[in-house]
DNA sequence: CTGCATCCTTGACGATACTG
DNA sequence: CAGTATCGTCAAGGATGCAG
């Protein structure tokens, strides 16, 4: 279920917005390319993890949010921020909250 | 540093456990072969989160534990343990703390 | 703007056999 | 007992182009 590569970031990226469009999520995640943002998007919904709104206009407008049963994972995402967070404290570097920091460098 | 189909699994086991031999572990996690044990593990080590001790005797006896650091993400994967088990309950499922319940069926 | 379709590469992982 | 060596597969993910 979250065995994706940007799957944990999309997940922390609504918790602290609560909800975003899809080119909100491009910016935040650059390193995702349009095909696998969409896919793993499309993977959490089917998780019931997100919920995806789409508004019936042109040009699109599609704004995605958290599910109770995502929120629920918060507790499980926090633990992982603060623990990558005091490792990078350790190591005397900034946390900058971006896919270099947060998800693993190896 | 946790990529592995594994790694989750084996920092779990040697929590409770604190320190478990090859075999055993072999036990514990069926589905992983020798060889992918082997590897995950010395990933593990290469990233201080684990420590391999090395028994000089015939037959070979090796032992592996958790470093201080290796400690320090309990919390994580205590909150993700919980997640898991209360969602399994939700569905009216056992815990049973192998493989197929701990990591994602998905 | 928000995707979908297609092709391609890569490396994680499995199977099997062998060893000090 | 605790691995190593080799080969093979397969699917995740990237690149690019097109579309409503």
């Amino acid at each position: 279920m979250i065995g994706g590569k940007y799957k944990s970031l999309i997940l922390w990226k609504l918790m602290t917005e609560t909800t975003l469009r899809f080119s909100q999520l491009q910016k935040e995640i650059p390193t995702a390319t349009p095909k696998m943002l969409t896919q793993q998007l499309r993977e959490l919904e089917a998780n019931g993890l997100i919920h995806r709104h789409v508004y019936p206009v042109v040009p699109p407008k599609v704004e995605y949010s958290l599910t109770n049963f995502g929120k629920s994972i918060r507790p499980v995402l926090e633990s992982m921020y603060i623990w990558g967070s005091d490792y990078l404290n350790n190591q005397g570097l900034q946390v900058n909250c971006s896919m270099t920091a947060i998800t693993d460098p190896q």
